[in-house]
DNA sequence: TCACAGCATAACGGCATCGTGATACTGACG
DNA sequence: CGTCAGTATCACGATGCCGTTATGCTGTGA
């Protein structure tokens, strides 16, 4: 469906994975995440703003600062899980490849 | 990292997960795809030749036609896995909002 | 109240990719 | 050999998204 395909393309640039996978240890506020990933500041509140209302991170406002969190860590089992099948899959194209020649 | 965003870009298409949906009862030459789907052809080709790129899908030519199957069924459950954590985001939401009205 | 740090947003150029229509390739079959 | 069904590919216009630069907003603290 629709929502689905939105869904995987949450996932599907590499600068926000790498913002995501800051989040991992525990809530960050931008600052730190910019830190983390060495990403402009504009880039990274980009993103944070996709994966909030995407429904996969929640912002927390706290004084001047506002901390991130992922609303549920289970999405880290949804990427173990396609790092897995691609590694898989890789082996499988080795494989196929290496009967052939 | 890279590869990994570009993994779940793979699946971050309607029209891709479509076509990949259409090929879990088993394998099926392009036209019975194209039908299925009621993309055009040669929206379908591309979509399962990058499918195939992927190694998410295997090219089996027979005669004069060519049957495309899934390589992993594994990917399903990837599939299914990022539906239900979609749902579980989608409830966490409403329950968030309902909090404060 | 002013200045500054932290964060968000606007505007913009650039690039990738989507879908279409037309065309090329390739077996099967008469 | 010629034709046709099945499949792949090309060229193209359109759309969307990425990243940057610059600017706006909001609290905090002096």
């Amino acid at each position: 469906m629709e929502a689905l395909a939105e869904y995987f393309k949450v996932f599907s640039e590499p600068n926000r994975l790498a913002v995501l996978e800051t989040l991992r240890g525990g809530s960050l506020n931008v600052t730190a995440v910019v830190d983390k990933t060495g990403l402009s500041q504009a880039l990274v509140s980009k993103h944070l703003k996709l994966l909030t209302i995407a429904g996969v991170v929640k912002r927390r406002p706290e004084g001047s600062l506002v901390f991130y969190e992922v609303s549920d860590k289970t999405v880290f089992k949804l990427i173990g899980q396609a790092e897995k099948l691609l590694l898989a899959t890789r082996r499988q194209q080795l494989d196929a490849l290496a009967a052939i020649l």
